[in-house]
DNA sequence: TCACCATTTGTAATCGATTACAAAATCTAT
DNA sequence: ATAGATTTTGTAATCGATTACAAATGGTGA
């Protein structure tokens, strides 16, 4: 593979011409120009990308972190922040976590030995120190979820709020017994969830139940699937049950089929995230909106300004409550 | 940031031992072992991989490509992928090309300037040529789709035959109509299924009819949804229906909901893929698995000793059809 | 033609590691 | 103690680009 010096050769001008070509064209001659122009068909030549990284100390990658590739939660994110990334000619390295700090390790380092310029986490916390460490020295966005006072900016949508309307919307419905099934508390939206579950209950003075509320371990339908069939192993029967998660939802939806019970007319279901599958349930799932792609979009629009030394200020979207067949019926 | 200098000067020692320390720690005495610890410690370095990848032309990070990254059937093969790859001290390159040969011509130009090491690729094949041409002076594995002829090692599974037990099995149940939802013929997937498809309707001489077979543009469900909207308007009714891919046939559960007949009683639906949604819808689907996570470790397998110049060869892998409710009822 | 300024070009240092080669240090056996 | 083998270390070239700086070239008006 044929490097700068042999198309300066070949084009018999010195390699800042070549380099200039290729950075700064307005600055070459015509004649220099059209020279470089056949020397660079001629020998086939791409410049290396590595060379170019080391002299300028970057390598044009983003990092994003994600817990779970399979969750097409994240799709519409990615999306929205490979689009703004390749506008700004970076290149996005998706990395699964698994939440687990090891390979949150790996891809850390992968940042401290500047094979990549920043990060966009959509991580639960794992560990806040060392992100909060890793952040005063490169650039990180935070991206739905974020670790509180960490000083990290972080675009993100009011999950209490969302979580308040999503269930005042069952209570409206006439509900006033109403289940959560949420995912594990190491997730802040989880716990920010939860006290909007909590505020819009106590709003109306209903029952709250302990039994009713379920956590899960992992965000796989299953989980939901198994958090319904305990609540409806229970003693009382709740009419309707918010879940966290579209993927809860339609495990728990998949559960009141097997118990041959009626969605909304025996038991009401509310997701969150309007992942594309829940319009495609029986019935569609009613959900909450969250402006998947507009937070990708965002994230890495505020990461490449970081990475440009810019200051970088928090952003909180706008959710949406999309009513569908699983409360309203149809 | 301390750089390699810096650390050889703090330990009293040459460049060359504190590499060594990285590399061949073996070639270096316990004294300067510890000298060179200490002075890593105490200056917090972290070796600049840009150096290294320009110093070794490589850059460890393995090209994915993918036509859409909110196809569930990738996340596995994603997984696949990845383990190998970090097992490898290897890293992906994700990226989406939505079947777009200008993106396409993006990433293939990031294995030209050595951005990256090597490709696998899991796209239809928009630009053969291209592929091809980049295939002779760079590592590229085909998982799942492949160009055919094209002397490119690839992994995969007989579709074909996947597709004839598929509609085999319904035949078996006593379908004597039924329609084929595929996809756009330049999957090569698309017209290997559709061939079995029609050589399982051949072996019992049974009807085949134009107005059955649905070709969607997309793979998104509201495709599977407009497909069957478009059989069930047609003349005569089918009562069994092969979906070439999950997706599409999710959507056509979802419009047979919409017309309120029963699956399987009125017409029984096959999907393929077996990603995880397909379990949760009512009924669950029968569909054809594909080993999935498998695919994605021998990919990169592959790919990764065709890097180091090892000669690879094709992998079909097996399928397995899984029959469950849309076609046994429950 | 000459002085002056603007444009274009080239030389050489630099980014931060790896590594071939030679030299130094250490070990082993007599 | 010494020769010879072995281990460890250091020097300096190298990967392939970018870029500061200086030099050359070209253009303009007097």
């Amino acid at each position: 593979m044929a490097n700068i010096q042999d198309v300066a050769q070949a084009a018999g001008v010195s390699v800042a011409t070549v380099s200039r070509f290729f950075n700064d064209r307005s600055a070459v001659s015509l004649k220099s120009r059209k020279k470089v122009d056949e020397a660079i068909k001629q020998l086939n030549y791409e410049p290396s990308v590595l060379a170019r990284n080391l002299r300028k100390t970057e390598s044009r990658l983003l990092l994003v972190l994600i817990p779970k590739i399979s969750n097409p939660f994240y799709s519409e994110i990615i999306n929205g922040i490979q689009d703004v990334a390749i506008n700004n000619r970076y290149n996005i390295l998706l990395c699964e976590t698994d939440s687990n700090p090891e390979r949150e390790d790996i891809y850390f380092n992968l940042v401290r030995n500047k094979m990549a310029d920043g990060i966009i986490t959509m991580d639960p916390a794992v560990q806040v120190d060392s992100l909060i460490e890793l952040a005063a020295s490169h650039p990180i966005i935070q991206c739905s979820e974020y670790a509180v006072e960490s000083g990290i900016p972080y675009v993100t949508i009011d999950h209490e709020e969302a979580a308040y309307q999503a269930v005042r919307h069952l209570i409206q419905l006439g509900h006033k017994e109403i289940a959560l099934i949420n995912s594990h508390e190491k997730f802040l939206y989880s716990r920010k969830r939860e006290n909007g579950y909590k505020r819009a209950l106590e709003k109306d003075n209903l029952p709250f139940n302990e039994e009713w509320i379920i956590r899960c371990e992992e965000l796989e339908f299953i989980n939901g699937q198994l958090a319904m069939r305990k609540i409806l192993g229970g003693n009382n029967r709740p009419t309707a049950v918010f879940a966290v998660s579209d993927l809860l939802a339609i495990g728990a939806l998949k559960e009141l089929h097997h118990a041959e019970l009626n969605v909304p007319n025996d038991v009401a279901l509310v997701g969150f995230d309007k992942i594309a599958f829940s319009n495609m349930t029986y019935p569609a799932l009613t959900t909450v909106a969250q402006p998947m792609y507009e937070m990708g979009k965002l994230s890495a629009k505020m990461l490449i300004d970081k990475i440009k030394g810019k200051e970088v200020e928090n952003v909180t979207l706008d959710f949406e409550l999309v009513i569908r067949e699983s409360t309203l019926g149809r």
